[in-house]
RNA sequence: GUGGAUGUAGCUCAAUGGCAGAGCACCGCAUUGUGGAUGCGGUGGUUGCGGGUUCGACUCCCGUCAUCCACCCCA
């Protein structure tokens, strides 16, 4: 054991369980990107480093970028997100392509971070982001897609809120405060905190950006008016398109929103468990000058990235995930030595037929294969002895209600079949 | 990057400087044509790794690696 050698620190060994959860997180989220008609894409997953350099935030370029040089000199990154390469995608062709663009992604990301519970260094994520609609209601289109999302993994709105914020209305309310544009960043740094220090730390961590108390006692007021949105044409049509989506009750107003990633513009959201035990368990938003940033003509856009490893804490903590078999649902035992030949030709005939069939490979007691197929998941065990043989017959028993009978070799297929359809 | 906690069997955990253990899991038998339940028996350990103190270290000290927690940041 102390000799094995570790696994890259923040990194995650996938066993067939657990890729089965991620497979079906992939699943779900192929198949609620495709029912609003979006299109699956990926980038490469090197990236010249100058790609993230003052586009995303200063701490995810600086610090938490895997980056090398590679043989001829050039700065190599390792994609710590997608949105720049989706940038840089949509800017190389431009004038080919028909807008709105509706594109999703699902791959997996590094960053050089230290690892805790729901952070890794190695993840995965889904990005699904509309491009060239510059609308509350394609905002909107992506807040529905999230709540669609919930709903199909099984997470109620009880349990999971996508609250919703503008950095415009923000601004402004700050600029009536009279705080200056060129510390809004810092301001914004400073919301994000409200929750996490108490008032007082929080007052005085807002006097050491050189905020008056008159200001800060503004900028409180603004992130606890949650009526604050009516404010704001642009969220007052996108909650409309939401209820039009049906999706209301999984989207709402939050003030405290903001995100630290430096190339958001507009809408900006997140999703939070209710109970608050976890981290946030997706994030995006509007941001409509990426694409000028890496060349291309101006282009709006909005999206959002879940990843993988919150999500499936929190489901597996609520007990959600649904029972995941990766083995085959057939096996077929070797009744003996004799039988080894005509029990791997069965196999391969059902398998012909379409169906998943596992073999045992050697004549072992026929108490330790049905132990086996039990364990590897098997509905149904097909045994095939010199009786069964000799009548051109097969026993098959349904592990699941431990009923047995013998049937013709010739129906057995179909009948399988009918059998495993029937759950 | 900062601060803190924890590393003992496959898993969950005992052993408070003196023989490394239990439950679960696994293997075998009861049961030579049948899984799950039950009973009995059995396998399994460089106590994360390296060093130090000691007659003696899972236990104390130092270092290191890993995991977890709070910051930071964020999926």
């Amino acid at each position: 054991m102390a000799n094995i050698v570790q696994a890259v620190r923040g990194t995650q060994d996938y066993f067939p369980e657990d890729m089965a959860v991620r497979n079906w997180l992939y699943s779900q989220m192929r198949s609620v990107s495709e029912s609003f008609g979006y299109q699956e894409y990926d980038g490469p997953f090197l990236e010249r480093f100058d790609l993230y350099a003052a586009k995303s935030g200063a701490e995810l370029v600086e610090k938490q970028s895997y980056v090398f040089e590679d043989r001829g000199g050039e700065k190599i990154a390792l994609r710590p997100e997608l949105t720049p390469t989706l940038a840089r995608m949509v800017a190389s062709r431009q004038r080919q392509l028909t807008y709105p663009l509706r594109w999703w992604s699902f791959g997996p990301f590094w960053r050089y971070e230290k690892p805790q519970k729901g952070r890794s260094r190695e993840f995965f994520q889904w990005n699904i982001d509309m491009i060239g609609e510059d609308s509350p209601e394609a905002d909107a289109e992506l807040a529905a897609v999230a709540a669609s999302f919930l709903r199909s993994v099984g997470l109620q709105p009880s349990e999971v809120q996508v609250l919703v914020n503008n950095r415009q209305l923000m601004q402004q309310e700050l600029e009536a405060l009279g705080i200056p544009a060129a510390k809004h960043k810092l301001v914004f740094g400073l919301v994000d905190r409200r929750d996490k220090l108490s008032a007082a730390a929080w007052n005085e961590y807002g006097a050491e950006l050189g905020l008056s108390q008159a200001e800060l006692g503004g900028i409180q007021k603004i992130i606890s008016d949650q009526q604050l949105w009516k404010k704001s044409p642009s969220l007052v049509r996108f909650f409309e398109a939401v209820a039009a989506h049906n999706a209301s009750d999984y989207v709402r107003f939050g003030p405290q929103i903001i995100r630290g990633l430096d190339y958001y513009t507009g809408t900006v959201f997140e999703a939070w468990d209710t109970a608050g035990e976890f981290r946030a368990i997706f994030g995006g938003g509007r941001y409509n000058d990426l694409v000028n940033a890496v060349g291309g003509d101006p282009v709006p856009a909005v999206g959002f990235a879940v990843g993988n490893v919150v999500i499936s804490l929190m489901l597996k903590a609520l007990g959600r995930l649904p029972q995941l078999s990766a083995g085959a649902p057939i096996y077929v035992t070797v009744f003996g030595e004799e039988q080894l030949a005509a029990s791997l030709t069965l196999a391969a005939e059902l398998r012909s037929a379409g169906l998943a069939v596992a073999s045992h490979l050697a004549a072992d007691k026929l108490q330790k294969q049905f132990k086996q197929a039990d364990r590897l998941g098997a509905k149904v065990v097909l045994v095939l002895g010199p009786d069964e043989l000799q009548q051109k017959q097969v026993t098959l028993k349904d592990l699941r209600s431990g009923e047995q009978r013998n049937l013709p070799q010739t129906e057995l297929a179909a009948e399988l079949k009918r059998i495993l359809s029937a759950t």
